[in-house]
DNA sequence: CCACCTATGTAATGATATAACATTGTGCTG
DNA sequence: CAGCACAATGTTATATCATTACATAGGTGG
């Protein structure tokens, strides 16, 4: 769990807290999670957040206004598509990259002339463990 | 613009809504267009809303919090994902639907024998029209 | 008729996110 | 160093999105 020197404290704050974390947490609770630090306002973590998203440090789920620590942050720098695996019974989160996938997406863009500034993929669902387990 | 007469009225009043947009609407957007016809509380549209999505007749953005009638009913009868291009200027949508992203998304899921309930797609950036006038 | 299910109406509340404004720190540059 | 610009911070209030809880009404099948 490397630091990030660049970071302020409150950015390093919530990137901490989200790394903490084993799975999604919304702004308000990793509010509550700061507390203790001096976090006293939603703001102050949606404006941390707001940067790390930027550094691509943490990604957004969209579909559960939800944020986690990036897991994989090498494919940002090759210009690859993050997605996420949510299983909707454990609340596991896995963050993973296809090439194909990817590749296929860019190509329609570049056919019907769109330029994509961000991209979400999220599969909801049962993961293999939850699934087996009935 | 075929009607859909297994709907109630709410839910008539609210995919007409929807389907007379051009483009996507929030609940309370929703709300607003349809005072006029009786809808008092937002409940009344969420209800709507929740019933639509499951007939696949509208889709919800997450990454927007608004809702689009859906453009291609058929897609979805064969195991389709519906993927969404946004564009940030405009604010139109393009819902389509590629069997190479579906098929390798499925795959992946196998692979890890993770089970899919619900996928979302969405590309949000410029579409062709705002990329060359911007 | 009655039990059940679905839809509806309404009020209140919870959860997520941003606007507006004052202040502070930091690095640059004259 | 003084003055300036810029980014980050702190705080209050408010906007926006979504659900809980409870009461009512309308069909459908036993």
């Amino acid at each position: 769990m490397s630091d990030h020197p660049d970071l302020t404290r409150n950015q390093s704050l919530v990137l901490g807290a989200l790394a903490r974390a084993d799975g999604p947490r919304s702004a308000y609770e990793l509010l509550d999670d700061l507390r203790d630090d001096g976090l006293r306002a939603p703001l102050q973590v949606y404006r941390a957040l707001d940067k790390l998203l930027e550094l691509r440090l943490a990604h957004r789920l969209e579909s559960l206004n939800a944020f986690v620590a990036c897991g994989e942050p090498h494919v940002h720098e090759e210009g690859g598509i993050a997605a996420f695996a949510i299983c909707e019974k454990c609340g596991r989160v896995e963050e993973f990259c296809d090439d194909a996938v990817c590749g296929r997406l860019g190509a329609i863009a570049h056919e019907t002339g769109f330029r994509p500034r961000r991209t979400t993929i999220e599969i909801r669902g049962l993961c293999r463990t939850c699934a087996e387990a009935g």
